[in-house]
DNA sequence: TTGACATGGTTTCATTTGTAACTAATTTAA
DNA sequence: TTAAATTAGTTACAAATGAAACCATGTCAA
């Protein structure tokens, strides 16, 4: 008998496709690339600067560590994508008289032509990936990963 | 007025916090984490080198591209896994007598001791993740998550 | 055979990302 | 009023990742 091959009751607990943050991996480069070919491809945007553009919006004038704290987003990769933005052009900064650390950045208008251009093309790149699911099973999705996401920041 | 503030019906639609692609990151963002967290800390284990090890186990003996397929990484990442592992000791490479190109890898000793530390931990990580669903709400999340990733896939 | 193609895997290079240290401006408290 | 601590943001360095080129071996077809 070749016991080489049988596992043992412990053994068996473990099975790497069943495993949920391993599901949660696969699940997340699915849709992130899906989102991120459309920016990339058109404008040669990274996540960072996608994310820093939709905060911005066409309105807004933000510092920059606002823009942290709606983006989940360090500060490191703002920075960034703020200087990205400007290279290219999409955004322009405005130092504060008061506090002259702080800096207010909104879109150019050329940003903002970009933004109007890409949000109609990533809504409806959502809208394929949650094609299928009934308006319930969305909310349900999303109320499912939240209450996830809750339990994992408990864990930190 | 302040036109300034008011949106338009176009630009109203656009809102980063609900758009499902940002949730799905932070969501995946905090999962990946919890894990990671566990076999970084304990063993300075990379992501790759801890799936490898997980396709691998304790009695699994496979060629790297096996291994690219049970865990959906690329051969890249495989092949670096691999060294890393090497390198700690943790797995042992024999080339096929047959095909010399082929290399069949499974865990040494000490790659399996590490490997039934950390299952269990990982495990009950796995467990206070999904804390607070019942068994239906966990099989419902699975399920939608996999019906999205096939509809991103069908997008590329 | 032997030349073309396929396969298994590694290396190289460029980009991304994270951490920590840093500068500059501002606030606080002695 | 001035030294210490905070805050805003950037830079520097190291690790991780992806794409493409690259060997080495093996297969197949003329």
């Amino acid at each position: 008998m070749n016991t080489e091959n049988l596992k043992s009751d412990t053994d068996a607990e473990f099975d790497l496709p069943r495993f949920f943050p391993y599901l949660v991996r696969v699940y997340y480069r699915a849709v992130s690339e899906s989102v991120s070919a459309v920016y990339a491809s058109l404008y040669n945007l990274t996540v960072s600067e996608w994310r820093t553009m939709a905060v911005l919006g066409p309105y807004c004038a933000l510092s920059a560590s606002e823009i942290v704290e709606r983006s989940s987003m360090d500060k490191v990769n703002v920075s960034r994508a703020i200087k990205g933005l400007r290279n290219a052009g999409f955004l322009k900064r405005d130092i504060d008289g008061d506090d002259r650390r702080r800096a207010v950045l909104r879109l150019t208008e050329s940003g903002i032509d970009v933004f109007h251009s890409l949000t109609p093309k990533v809504s409806e790149v959502e809208q394929q990936l949650l094609e299928g699911l009934s308006e319930k099973e969305r909310q349900t999705l999303i109320y499912l990963m939240e209450k996830v996401q809750q339990n994992a920041e408990r864990l930190k």
